[in-house]
DNA sequence: TTGTCTTATTTGTCTGACAATTGCGGGAGT
DNA sequence: ACTCCCGCAATTGTCAGACAAATAAGACAA
């Protein structure tokens, strides 16, 4: 964070009152890089709908006078943000923000401040609904074609579950022995997705794991998935994941179930 | 473009041959703004592999000098890779490229360059056999969980490709059947995927529809996804799907085996 | 050998200026 | 009154130079 303490501009008493108001001063979370920081806020704002899509966003001059930094901290946060499709720039016209189907959502900084906003139940929903899609194809693939130093790979993060003295290292475990399954499956493209996934529903994963009381009976589900990719039977495989995601969909269920508000 | 035709520097013929040569001028495609021409030949560069993964570049005035440019433009091309998580930059080291596993492979900027690079047939393979697990799905989402304006829409696209008076028109309808599937889904995430999936294989696209002898046999295949969807049956909607893939499936293998090189 | 200090390099930020683009309104011509 | 063209102004795009901050690497002392 690099915002001098001083340098304050004096009035600006502009006119304005224009397209959107967002006057004042706006504070930056302190910590990071100004730019990042600028990118956040504003990739938030948008992404919780506060400039709805096609609408056209303040110019850089007033964001650098609203966040206390210098337009090219503005400019490189907005094209930052141009890069995750979130808007497009063009002269004399400004910042218009797209819609929604063209937001990149798989990315996971965009997912994050999706998570953040309001609808994040219906987000983590469709997150969840998309393992049952993703991850038993993704096994069967791996039975399938998975090389012995992979499978190696996968047997070393199951053990590790299994042996894990806290939860912490089991989750940890937990998300390496997906992760290991994804690269086994031989497809680039279903690794940064799986990587995505988990990421984002990090949160959800430990507590999981938490309101298993019954560890033994998770473990043995994580084993015969393992069991079914060595012994390279695709079908097994896939219903061994499904098993799993419907242990799990009964852990979100009870956590909902006990009015686990926010 | 906006790079002067004046304001050639002296000779600079500082000492350095440190890291990576990436000496003399480079020149940059032309019709686009400076950042984004050099976004783009900076990230194909990298996702080709010029620059190893761990591997730091080149600095920011070194690649000023290399494009002609400003360091502005360069910081913000720099700015929008890091967005797209194919580097990192921290101060006095550099900037880093990221492992490939952090690269967001899911963005069609970077499946763009991928494509355009050495192993496309590779991405390709990856992203025909996502659509076999992520589009039957999707279908039997979409039978399951329509609204009646959904199905509307599905059937207008339908129709319109069955009427195409040309390939264009008949494409561009075809695109619009998946992606009024994926809306249909009520999946937030599968619209972007599958959104990203069609607009990465449209030559692919083109090239089958062109290929199909039998016009009749491939709106067949996408009537039968439409009945199923409109009788709500998933199952059907999965076969139907899954035999439409197959059917491109053959078509690929035509093309690929009619020795069509480049 | 180890810990600390200095230094050099690189990114981060600020400032001010000008260029390029283009939506919009006003004026000329019919 | 209507249409077309042109100049204006607002906004992003680009440039240049300076300084701040962070930190890796080497120098030096204990």
């Amino acid at each position: 964070m690099r915002v001098k303490t001083a340098q304050l501009r004096k009035g600006t008493g502009l006119g304005q009152a224009k397209r959107i108001a967002s006057s004042g001063h706006i504070p930056l979370p302190r910590g990071g890089s100004a730019h990042a920081a600028v990118a956040e806020a504003l990739g938030t704002r948008i992404v919780r709908g506060e400039f709805p899509p096609g609408g056209i966003l303040p110019n850089e001059a007033r964001w650098a006078l609203d966040f206390r930094v210098s337009r090219s901290v503005v400019r490189e946060a907005i094209k930052m943000l141009a890069a995750k499709n979130l808007l497009t720039s063009r002269p004399k016209v400004g910042s218009r923000v797209e819609p929604r189907e063209h937001w990149n959502l798989l990315d996971h900084e965009v997912l994050a401040w999706y998570t953040s906003g309001p609808n994040r139940a219906n987000i983590l929903r469709s997150l969840q609904q998309f393992r049952h899609i993703i991850e038993p194809e993704a096994a069967a693939l791996a039975a399938e074609y998975r090389s012995a130093e992979q499978m190696e790979q996968i047997s070393i993060a199951c053990q590790r579950m299994a042996t894990a003295p806290n939860l912490a290292e089991r989750s940890a475990a937990d998300v390496r022995f997906h992760v290991e399954i994804l690269k086994a499956s031989g497809n680039e493209l279903l690794l940064p997705l799986g990587v995505m996934i988990d990421s984002a529903l990090k949160n959800l994963f430990v507590l999981i794991t938490v309101e298993a009381g019954d560890l033994h009976h998770a473990q043995d589900l994580h084993n015969n998935i393992e069991k079914a990719i060595r012994q390279q039977k695709p079908n097994a495989a896939r219903v061994a994941v499904r098993k799993l995601l419907e242990n799990s969909d009964n852990m979100i269920g009870k956590w909902i179930g006990k009015g686990t508000r926010r």
